[in-house]
DNA sequence: TGTACATCAGTGAACGCGCGTTCACTGATGTAC
DNA sequence: TGTACATCAGTGAACGCGCGTTCACTGATGTAC
């Protein structure tokens, strides 16, 4: 990250962010599909052909904004729980959940970027896989330490009816092993449950579907994320 | 909706149709934003300006493909229990999920249309509000038609800790009425849940969030919307 | 410290493409008497 | 049953706009000796 510190390349720096917060500015007003290279370029002083200097093409730059849309977002969710009783897992599953949603308010152009209907003709690169994974684990993560801190854990798991399926039981394995996460098959199903309702409810919220029945949505939000604590086990103060 | 028999008009809607049916090509293929009049007109071999005839502009194209989305998407849904025993709420709710994802997957295009990123430049109108009632209202109704039925619900309701929040009860008491449910704020606001999360995971599905993790997603979804009716008491063969 | 050469940001013109919408028009279909 | 008039689907040209990307180029900045 460090590179020469010429002025050329703090230059070069400088403007790739420029045209990274300009694409921004694009999003918000119109969405990915109206994002224009030559509108960047003009927004910046710059003739249209001036920007393949710093993006090869429209799908790289798209790949960046949205590399750096789940960065955000996952670093958001984390560390929205940093003042916090590192036991209370409930209140940090709370806080871990206000902050997705209000990230989501505040950039509803980047969250539709990365969980809205797909770019037409971009094909997302492998390069976004581990950013997109930050996010859910940002959210999983609490239940998973609250599994291995013990006491919640216990009660779940006695009347836990487990998981039936073996192929779905397979799959949940693979995911807690790339997520490094301790969570057995049926509370980890639980939490990619919980992390889909929340989804659902952001996207349902962001698209107006919430217009003239919960608006504002903040206490059906609120209502539903303590519940899915709830559902999995998070009880506040364990100890 | 019978009108006139004449040649002129039965080719008139006869053509409204054939833009609809090449208008959701060319959705499939590119999303709402690559929509163009243009490309219809050429593909059913007209001038462009034709088009204008049956839809007075490209806004009223894409809410008559909304409403048609909305309609398609609550009828599939409600028609999936009919062989069912109509008794049998579990069941009923796990085919209507089951037929949500099947929609979903068999017209992706047309559920972005309606759950995805909102379509650059287009504002909904009110006459798309009454349709997208239809779908929440097709899944809603299960758990609805439980409650009024008796058993499941009595259980339910003695161990609800209830909606502590009164602006949320007050907005659950209008949505009710307005869906004509009988569901109380507490079991209704868990059914809003539940829809959020069948939303929220097929959202993800199609956006390939589960890509490397639960592909395919059929166990996932199936699993999880199981789970869904346990916590809405929604019991087999309640009787 | 000064010079020669390499790098690279930005220019300006061009290619080839697509779009929504308006307008005056032609000619076939439908309606009223 | 036949005629006069109104309706309206479809035409073709035009307006004014925007896009991604390539290319040969100029001139400033950086590097090596």
């Amino acid at each position: 990250m460090a590179g020469p510190h010429t002025a050329r390349a703090r230059a070069r720096t400088r403007m790739l962010v420029d045209i990274r917060h300009r694409a921004l500015r694009q999003l918000s007003e119109g969405g990915a599909a109206e994002l224009s290279l030559r509108a960047i370029a003009r927004d910046l002083g710059l003739v249209s052909s001036a920007i393949y200097r710093y993006y090869a093409n429209r799908d790289e730059l798209l790949t960046a904004l949205i590399v750096e849309a789940y960065d955000d977002l996952a670093r958001a969710v984390v560390s929205a729980d940093a003042d916090l009783d590192p036991q209370d897992f409930r209140e940090r599953w709370l806080a871990r959940c206000r902050a997705l949603r209000a990230w989501a308010r505040n950039e509803p152009a980047r969250f539709q970027l990365i969980y809205g209907s797909p770019v037409p003709g971009y094909r997302a690169p492998g390069e976004t896989v581990a950013p997109a994974g930050a996010v859910v684990l940002a959210l999983l993560r609490v239940p998973d330490e609250a599994a291995t801190s013990g006491a919640s854990a216990a009660r779940t798991r006695v009347e836990d009816p487990g998981v039936d399926h073996p192929g779905l039981r397979r799959q949940l394995g693979e995911v807690a092993g790339a997520l490094d996460l301790a969570l057995p098959a049926a509370p980890l199903a639980r939490a990619v449950g919980a992390f889909a309702e929340v989804i659902g409810l952001v996207t349902l919220e962001l698209g107006g579907h919430f217009v003239g029945a919960f608006e504002p949505a903040d206490d059906l939000y609120e209502h539903c994320v303590a519940e899915l604590a709830d559902r999995m086990g998070l009880r506040p103060r364990s100890d």
